[in-house]
DNA sequence: CACAAGGTTGACGTTAACGTAAACGTCATC
DNA sequence: GATGACGTTTACGTTAACGTCAACCTTGTG
């Protein structure tokens, strides 16, 4: 019921490195437990790495994620006030719609110079004669 | 009707340095006219700039910007294969709508998690006293 | 026991995306 | 004619996020 991972199953199971995941250590993203020498990661630690690989995805800095990943699981220490909290979220929330509105335009232009290709292609290829209709 | 731009302009228009504008034309992403040996930008390149700080918001690299708006505007020479361009606009696609499902779920997270904040407050805010019991 | 597979800690290298500074040109204006 | 606002190029500095060794320990397995 509580598994453990490995460092180099984690790597495996989400395409990255080791150096990339003791990197992450490094900078506080991840802090598994020791077996003598050896990392041992808990299921937290592979959902805390999970979240970091979405930040990534959308193009945060590790620090930003840090302290996202800290918001969403306090893990002991740190309480925020959280009045500083919800500001923090807030300033999330807006970076977020704001992402989301990027990627809408983005994805409706791509349709429609998509759907220019493609016209453009239907209309070539049917008959090799139409391409001389210059 | 043709407005033209300083460097300046722009800058300050996109809160951006100069430094940055330049940096951007190096890397092939801005390719403004010359009035003697100032730079001299037009709707076009404002637009351009516009599509850079878009992708710079949804953390992509500049080549894959660059590479995304040359396709969008094919200004003059390069005609790339209609099918190798279908093929981009495929994967362009698909990485914007693995950044929205990565947008939804940190949107509905952080919501939860604003709920349980705000929760919390109101359990505290209305008597003093309430913090007593522990 | 040898040794291969996996783990560890340094420490230096690399790339992207600018920042920062130097050294200079060009006007309008005081 | 000096000053200041705005522009230019060239070049080195910086930070983030790893990559790439090297040199070493620790196990189970044939």
């Amino acid at each position: 019921m509580d598994r453990t991972y490995t460092i180099t199953e984690l790597a495996r199971e989400f395409g990255i490195t080791t150096r990339t995941i003791r990197f992450y250590e490094d900078r506080q993203l991840l802090q598994p437990t020791r077996e003598g020498t050896k990392r041992v990661y808990s299921r937290g630690d592979r959902t805390r790495l999970k979240l970091v690989l979405r930040g990534k995805r959308l193009g945060w800095p590790l620090d930003e994620i840090r302290e996202m990943i800290n918001m969403y699981d306090p893990h002991g220490g740190e309480v925020l006030q959280l009045t500083t909290m919800i500001e923090k979220l807030k300033a999330n929330r807006d970076t977020l719609l704001q992402q989301q509105r990027d990627i809408q335009q983005s994805l409706s232009e791509l349709d429609q110079l998509e759907r220019n290709c493609l016209d453009q292609l239907a209309s070539m290829t049917p008959s090799p004669l139409a391409a001389a209709n210059s």
